[in-house]
DNA sequence: GGCTCCTAAGTGAGTACTTACTTACCGAAT
DNA sequence: ATTCGGTAAGTAAGTACTCACTTAGGAGCC
């Protein structure tokens, strides 16, 4: 495999796993703009340089192919598993109990993730409003695990007696929501960051210290 | 005018204004759920009770109707006008700088009211998807001042002394976030509450315990 | 009340074109 | 010579949109 991904000027003969590769990857990117009915069978044959025909031979439906973007995407989220898992520095920050360290990564990590992969974000929520099954599996497979990791590492830190007493769902609802909230702005609706021009790193700093402050245990009566 | 809203059983004849107003509704219902490729002209005829014709008459194109509902919504949004001006308790809370009653009450006004019109959520978050201008209309004409808006009531609390130095649009940024985040899980991704069941008063006085002691001058030096 | 007229609501059956998907066949490489 | 990447040219059903035409029902008259 000497040939860098797809040597191809358009209509060079590939193998049938590269011209099947490229088909999904041409999909994905014409879903993630347009949604599945607003992209059709032709566009995505021509953007990829071959006959309808050959879309489906590779997938037998419209539908088929939409699956196995799906699915593809689901695996590729899937291994690069949770932040926790792989992020080095967010690591050394749980076992430390560094709470700041902790917020700050997992903003980071999540928001530089987002805003890396638009198409990924663009196909989650056209897939949501379409009612396809990629939102709902990547809800169940992912969203809640980690509703559940930072929801039990509050739970924890309350029981350490440094966060004070609320819902740790709450708590994640808020956070998940700052961040998600400023990689929206950044991808579809401020893309010049007319309203607000930071950093993702000033912006999880911001974040984390916000959350951080907002469940504390030191209640700053008033 | 004794007749209520439309008080036909289909087939009955109709006014022009009460037809276009009826199949406007019926369009809006459409475009929300399935978008503006996904929404056929038959679709809408049908759903109606007219034949396809009627809605030419009415609106000479497709796009021309699509464009008649986001006019019609921006306007409809434009005369609620914005929290601050029509929402008593928010306005009582702003003039006794009652902090806590500024964000309870705007976090709560906020999500009742998108969580009532999930049409009108569901048609903003496709027009953006699908680049159409509505989304950026309701941008630059509501979302942008309640930025402003916000973003001025902080400034001015910071130098009341009684909020700590951050930028103020950061902190609209995270609080308008747990909003938006909260409210898209109750209409999308998790209409069943799975992850999280609360009422909107709950996540209100939650999200509005959290930005304050998050932007609090009280340092709580971890 | 009934009668006519006339406007405007409403339609059936089209048009030209696009859609997802198929079939029959080609030619380069193993 | 057979396999397999690839295509040209289809099909049937759908798409936005049009047009020649039919009817309901109110205004005005008797």
């Amino acid at each position: 495999m000497i040939k860098d991904l797809f040597n191809c000027e358009h209509g060079q003969r590939m193998t049938g796993d590269d011209r099947r590769k490229q088909i999904l990857q041409t999909a994905v990117h014409l879903f993630s703009t347009h949604g599945f009915s607003g992209t059709t069978t032709r566009k995505i044959a021509e953007a990829a340089g071959v006959s309808e025909a050959m879309v489906f031979k590779h997938f037998s439906t419209k539908e088929d192919l939409y699956g196995a973007i799906l699915h593809e995407k689901a695996c590729e989220e899937g291994s690069h598993r949770f932040p926790w898992d792989s992020n080095e520095p967010l690591k050394e920050a749980i076992k430390n109990k560094d709470d700041f360290g902790v917020f700050y990564h997992i903003a980071l990590h999540a928001m530089n993730k987002q805003q890396a992969d638009v198409g990924f974000m663009r196909l989650m929520f056209f897939s949501a409003l379409e009612d396809h099954d990629l939102a709902e599996r990547f809800f169940t497979e992912f969203v809640s695990k980690v509703y559940d990791f930072i929801g039990g590492y509050v739970a924890e830190r309350q029981k350490d007696g440094v966060m004070r007493e609320i819902n740790p769902r709450v708590v994640v609802r808020a956070f998940i929501g700052m961040i998600l909230h400023h990689s929206l702005n950044n991808i579809l609706w401020d893309k010049k960051q007319t309203l607000l021009k930071i950093t993702n790193e000033e912006a999880a700093k911001n974040f984390a210290e916000i959350i951080l402050h907002g469940v504390s245990i030191n209640d700053p009566a008033n």
